[in-house]
RNA sequence: GGUGGGGUGGUCGAGUGGUUAGGCAACGGUCUGCAAAACCGUGUACGCGGGUUCGAAUCCCGUCCUCACCUCCA
């Protein structure tokens, strides 16, 4: 079995060929940091993040990276401050880039708390100005860019100098529909598009850069060009982002790259989209679930096993009851895990169902089936009284090339709640009552033992009576 | 108008010609004082209409419905 990608542009699966051996170059859109994120964005994390693991897995050194937009019209409007630099301290409003940067944090934090691994590279549009010059020199040196025709200083892409525009998404630009709202400006066709966007009166100076044809800011799919091109080459291997970014962003960013002489993308790769009880999740209908809203529902864990489930095209679709049921599944095997925590080992393989799937474009949904099969082997084995190493180890493998393991309590360094301390008098209160228990089951007491397991059970603590005495979780 | 996805049993969700995907929920059984957990077992699905084939969820034709993108969007 080889590895092998669905790739957007040709749509088809084909096989893996890296473009230097041994290694997986890979970028991927990440967000304008104009405001908080939704669970759409951090799946598209989770779906990349997913796709390193698992080519980390297979032996290839990889880099990632992934951009932060830091300038942008959105991340303007969204700005309440007066424009100007203030450094009294005193200023009530917020400057533009102190939002961008707020919520690039914001971004961040919710990435980590899903175990996330953070890109190689996090390059921010606004250390990137040079590049961009170069690459927009680059396009009008070659004949593919204009300065606006009517003077105000914008930068155009001439998607009629490329015959290869619309390649990506396979579509004629004379069959494109017509924005309702074009404006030709001084534009040579309504569907070119900005490189650089003047300075325009009012906006914030502090937004806008000194060109060679004049002070402005950079166009959005200008950035990402400039920066793959920076971090990984020329050509690299897989470009991924939103199912939503392959047009125009991403059948922009290739005609640019193209148009300029550099080769690009091998594979696109575009993740699925998130609705919520069927449809989109967007601001305007309000159906947004924020990674706070998800992770104040259920724990980290889970929020990634839900968020990861799926396979990475398919269209997520959230429902009320859609995080209890995955709860119950990870949670399986976390505790089969937590049970076998001695046959735990780093390099321990997955086995060959578990490769294959994930070989298969990712298709992580037929893998889970092989994590199942693992855990129920396991549990099989120890009920059976039998060793379950092998099973362990296997479903330990799997679990951590899944990203799994480390949100898992066993594993957790912030598992404060197991260590003694504040804890330890609750502790010894149930082991108290736990013994009490054992004592009434011994006398045959059985309503006495029913009251002090249902006592506990009003807590949210579950007894389990196994052959060697009871235990107790939360 | 153009482009690209979907429609699978109660539910979520894999599956490109013929053997059980899997998860959750449900039911039966084992275990247990009773439970819980765990294990074993049960469900016989593929939008609709034709066609190809010994055989189709899977291929072909038609048809209905639906989603996304074509404007900022992960």
């Amino acid at each position: 079995m080889t590895l092998r990608f669905y790739d957007s542009a040709t749509a088809s699966v084909r096989d893996f060929t890296p473009v230097h051996p041994g290694e997986a170059r890979i970028y991927y859109c990440g967000a304008t940091v104009q405001g908080a994120p939704h669970i759409g964005h951090v799946r598209s994390g989770l779906v990349f993040d997913q796709l390193s693991r698992w080519l980390t897995y297979r032996g290839y050194k990889v880099t990632t990276v992934r951009n932060v937009t830091d300038i942008d019209d959105k991340i303007l409007v969204n700005s309440t401050a007066s424009f100007e630099p203030d450094f009294t301290g005193e200023h009530p409003a917020e400057e533009w880039w102190a939002l961008a940067y707020r919520f690039e944090r914001v971004f961040g934090a919710a990435y980590a708390s899903l175990n996330i691994a953070p890109p190689t590279y996090e390059p921010r549009a606004t250390g990137h100005i040079p590049e961009m010059f170069a690459l927009i020199q680059r396009l009008i040196d070659r004949g593919h860019a204009y300065p606006a025709t009517d003077g105000c200083g914008d930068v155009y892409f001439d998607v009629r100098s490329w015959e290869n525009y619309g390649a990506l998404t396979r579509q004629k630009i004379d069959d494109m529909q017509d924005a309702p709202d074009a404006d030709p400006r001084g534009k040579r066709d309504p569907r070119d598009f900005a490189l650089w966007k003047a300075y325009k009166e009012g906006e914030p100076v502090t937004a806008s850069w000194d060109s060679p044809w004049g002070k402005g800011r950079p166009g959005w799919h200008l950035e990402c060009s400039a920066m793959a091109g920076k971090y990984l080459g020329e050509t690299f291997d897989i470009h991924g982002g939103g199912l939503d970014l392959r047009f125009p962003h991403h059948e922009n960013e290739m005609a640019q790259s193209q148009a300029a002489g550099y080769g690009f993308a091998n594979f696109w790769m575009h993740n699925g989209l998130v609705n919520y009880e069927g449809e989109k999740m967007s601001k305007s209908i309000g159906n947004i679930i924020t990674p706070a809203q998800m992770l104040e529902a259920a724990r980290p864990l889970v929020v990634r096993y839900y968020l990861g489930q799926a396979h990475y095209r398919s269209v997520l679709d959230y429902h009320p009851t859609s995080l209890e049921e995955a709860r119950v599944a990870v949670e399986r095997v976390e505790a089969f895990l937590a049970a076998t925590r001695d046959y735990h080992r780093e390099d321990a393989a997955v086995p060959e169902a578990f490769a294959e799937a994930m070989d298969d474009d990712l298709n992580i949904p037929k893998a889970l089936a092989a994590l199942h099969a693992g855990v129920r082997a396991g549990n099989a084995a120890l009920a059976a009284g039998e060793s379950a190493q092998d099973a362990a180890e296997q479903v330990y493998a799997m679990a951590k090339v899944l990203g799994l393991v480390e949100l898992m309590s066993f594993s957790q360094a912030g598992a404060a709640a197991n260590e003694p301390g504040e804890h330890a008098a609750l502790d010894s209160l149930i082991q108290t009552m736990l013994t009490q228990r054992a004592e009434a089951r011994e006398a045959k007491d059985w309503a006495r033992a029913d009251q002090i397991r249902d006592a506990l059970a009003a807590a949210g603590i579950t007894v389990k009576d196994g052959a060697s005495g009871s235990t107790w979780s939360l």
